[in-house]
DNA sequence: CCCTGATTCGC
DNA sequence: GCGAATCAGG
């Protein structure tokens, strides 16, 4: 079936009615659904009442799909250019870690191995082997650390010993 | 697994 | 221009 002016309307008219392309191309006759969509696409009226779908997803890639030919051989297109990656911004994935700065003390320094008491918050902040690593030093809720982090440090119990582990090493690192 | 529209690309 | 294949969702 070709797409003669009468269907073309007849297709312009269910669409705009709210059809599905199914739904359509079943009253047609001779198309599937695709042929439609193809058809409503082309002829630039693809965006209807989408209620609950205006989500808009990147562009998919090539499709550098092996097609079989009529005489048996097969034929594979050059693969397509990736796409870039792009990669997290380290300060997103330490702000999960570190979402509060150290606590500044009365002297203005945050607390350090020599300065942390027990009633503080023992979550380390930076790398151990800067010399501005710290502690975040606020008020040790209920165990090693503030409210705040014992969240953090008590939640994913990934894989096997985040929270031993993480205490651990607030031991080593503290005394 | 059913459905939806969107997109790509060989024809 | 056409539409099957495929994708990304509901």
């Amino acid at each position: 079936m070709s797409w003669t002016e009468e269907r073309v309307s007849v297709l312009k008219k269910l669409w705009a009615e709210g059809h599905s392309a199914s739904q359509i191309a079943k009253q047609l006759g001779g198309v599937t659904r695709n042929a439609v969509i193809g058809k409503v696409h082309r002829l630039g009226l693809s965006g209807r009442a989408t209620p609950s779908r205006p989500v808009k997803r990147p562009p998919r890639l090539a499709r550098p799909k092996p097609r079989v030919l009529p005489d048996g051989s097969v034929k594979v297109a050059a693969p397509a250019a990736p796409e870039t990656p792009e990669v997290r911004p380290a300060a997103e994935r330490t702000e999960v870690m570190a979402p509060l700065p150290p606590l500044q003390q009365a002297d203005g320094e945050p607390a350090s191995i020599l300065t942390l008491r027990d009633s503080m918050c023992k979550w380390p902040i930076g790398d151990p082997a800067d010399p501005k690593f710290a502690f975040c030093g606020r008020k040790a809720d209920c165990g090693p650390y503030c409210s705040e982090h014992a969240k953090v440090a008590f939640q994913p119990a990934r894989k096997r010993e985040s929270r031993k582990g993480a205490y651990d090493y607030v031991r080593r690192i503290a005394g």
